[in-house]
DNA sequence: GTTCACACGTGAGGC
DNA sequence: TGCCTCACGTGTGAA
């Protein structure tokens, strides 16, 4: 885009700008500058300080589609050139981006939502002694999605040698923290505390767990191991 | 935006098309079809075939840059106006409204997921006897979240005198079935078969119950009465 | 007849 | 130098 657009070059050839609510039309080309042929009412030669308003509604025009473009800029991030063209296209592939992102997260939703409304019935199924589970129902609480489970971070640090604070992040949600007490479940470990943080793509696990051992080190790489191993595809 | 383009009204003034690739300024004003005043580098009078170079590339640019706003125009669903300045606002709106939108989803994506996560530990802690539940837990599992629930559609549908399938549709989805089995409890009713199906926008349940009253007329009736009560505020 | 939106030719300035 | 982008003035057709 054009920095000076050329507007302040020729502010110092009028008079009065006094006319509309200013900031518009600060250029007018006197007929000593331009070398096109300007057919004026008043005179021939045009020395006149007053535009037509053809030459006012055009400049307007064209300074609101500049606004709207600058508008359309600023609501556009990563702009890489300042190009009219390039904001245009900038814009373009921003559109289909969010498209695609809202796509994805409406389907995590309704997955998400899904997995939610399951739990709650078998919960209250299990939970209700008024409620019973019926043997024709058709739903298999043992692999009703089966999600990818993929541990992004990992540590494991020994607290004394009977406590292991446990931290680790993964990408998805289901089911991730059943593998985990398997885990525990597998070493014999006690849960004292748990807490997750969920951030937009990730859920940060922290656990503070007991063990009965006392060989702490061991214990440890045991966990590692352990955990490790949730990335692999599960075996019922 | 101009339909005709100007294009196709002096497309029989001139007599060699074959420069570049064609599709390229076909229009190419003679000096009599021309009020503006040219100045050819072989002639005063141009009637020459052969445009200079600046003009294609100008014409190719103001193409360039009208075929990126219809692409604009394209991806933006909703356009009122076809003109340049509107397509642009339009977009803008456009883009605002799928942010707001994703940081609606995302928000919503991570309440699903935190209450899922909860329910997943409490529901594991309760389960495992290996695990524990600790006494110094800092969450409070009556009431974590408070979703507004609204019942768009209800139907009870009377099957012999002692079974009813339950057909209900609602936008928010915690808490709603545990409702509806709190509705089940005090009527003494039993859930043979429930299922759900996830949109979008809402979630359609459907449940197949079965009764131990003879009456079914009045069963109906207070079916409809305690599941119409679900919109109202939760009373503890 | 007036307004509006557009495409065009053209000169200026930046790389 | 040449190429690219821009703003400007102007003619034109449609509402």
């Amino acid at each position: 885009m054009d920095l000076t657009e050329g507007e302040g070059e020729y502010n110092n050839y009028w008079e009065t700008r006094t006319f509309l609510e200013a900031e518009v039309l600060r250029s007018w080309i006197t007929g000593e500058a331009s070398s096109q042929c300007y057919f004026s009412s008043s005179s021939i030669v045009a020395t006149s300080p007053t535009p037509p308003k053809y030459l006012v509604t055009e400049k307007n025009r064209r300074e609101k589609l500049k606004e709207k473009l600058y508008a359309l800029r600023s609501v556009v991030p990563n702009i890489t050139k300042m190009d009219k063209a390039s904001i245009i296209k900038d814009a373009i592939n921003y559109i289909q981006q969010l498209q695609e992102q809202e796509k994805m997260l409406q389907s995590e939703i309704s997955e998400l939502e899904m997995s939610h409304e399951l739990a709650d019935i078998f919960y209250d199924m299990e939970q209700d002694d008024v409620l019973q589970t019926s043997p024709s129902r058709p739903l298999d609480p043992g692999s009703p999605f089966i999600p990818s489970i993929e541990v992004l971070e990992l540590k494991v640090l020994a607290v004394g040698n009977k406590n292991f604070v446990i931290s680790f992040t993964c990408n998805k949600k289901r089911d991730a923290l059943i593998k985990m007490c398997e885990v525990f479940e597998s070493l014999n470990l006690k849960i004292i505390t748990a807490n997750i943080i969920s951030s937009s793509e990730s859920l940060s696990h922290t656990l503070f767990i007991e063990t009965d051992e006392l060989d702490g080190s061991r214990v440890k790489e045991q966990i590692e191991a352990a955990i490790a191993e949730i990335d692999a595809p599960r075996n019922p």
